[in-house]
DNA sequence: GTGATTGCAAAGCGTTTGCACCGTA
DNA sequence: TACGGTGCAAACGCTTTGCAATCAC
């Protein structure tokens, strides 16, 4: 199932012009994976393991590609804002944890009136708008559960 | 009455220990007297203006100090997140103007259903949200309107 | 007077650019 | 074969650090 998500990552860039090269596939294939949002750093670290020779700007360089076709999206946290995650079609709202960076999409309450109401009392005009929520995942929770328990 | 602001703030920095000087002042008053955020760079321009031996270097210690006193907040936006606007208190929504960058703090609806909901739905624990509109602003329509009128 | 604060210069870090070599189509 | 893509090295811009002179208390 995510096999057929990089798959069509991969015919849309050939389909934009790009050519199909192992660094490409490499880092496509890393955030196709990803459960949490990568820093280029990070992008470039887990991609070498499988493809010593990658280099730093070819990172850079595949992340523009990506988010300009709207395969990955950047995502922004109170501590990093350069991190890149697979994006999702549709408007959905983000859910991260704060601890191990997993990030979830849902699709929240319907925000349109409240944003009526809003052009309305403000005059302003509302193009787009961002809703994330930060918190612990279940697991963090867990993990945080044990820790506590070893404690003295 | 912005006046009694920046009193305070003043204030707040020498309760917490700071002693104070021009720089501070300067880039507090900047800060304090601003409907956008603004860079740090922005910060020392517009600071310079008034006192012209400032340093940038003083800008940052200082920007460093008004966040850690949460007098100051940092603004995430698509294209820039290292801007600073005075800090509201209370959880205020934000509403920023995609055009003059003008930002506007408003008392959203009530989250806590949209946030028991997922919190059900997900095993999530959250912490904390953002919510925040981009858009145009009233000023701006209208100088967008007038713009088009004059087009050939 | 004393120690915090300043501005400068230099270092540090993440990102972008220039270029000769390489590999896809 | 042609030309887009690569990795390296250098350049770049923003931010932080080290330091002697300065200034608030």
């Amino acid at each position: 199932m995510p096999e057929s998500r990089i798959h069509g990552w991969l015919e849309i860039m050939q389909e934009s012009g790009c050519r199909l090269t192992g660094p490409r596939y490499i880092v496509a294939e890393v955030l196709d994976r990803s459960e949490r949002a990568l820093s280029p750093q990070e992008v470039y670290e887990l991609a070498r393991q499988r493809y010593p020779t990658l280099g730093l700007v070819s990172v850079y360089r595949t992340l523009e590609i990506l988010e300009g076709l709207d395969l990955i999206q950047r995502m922004h946290q109170p501590d990093k804002c350069q991190a890149y995650i697979a994006a999702f079609s549709g408007h959905e709202h983000v859910l991260i944890c704060s601890q191990c960076g997993l990030v979830e999409f849902f699709r929240g309450d319907d925000l349109s009136p409240l944003v009526q109401r809003i052009e309305h009392d403000t005059g302003f005009q509302i193009a787009e708008h961002w809703l994330q929520f930060f918190g612990l995942c279940q697991k963090c929770q867990n993990v945080n559960q044990v820790e506590n328990a070893n404690l003295p």
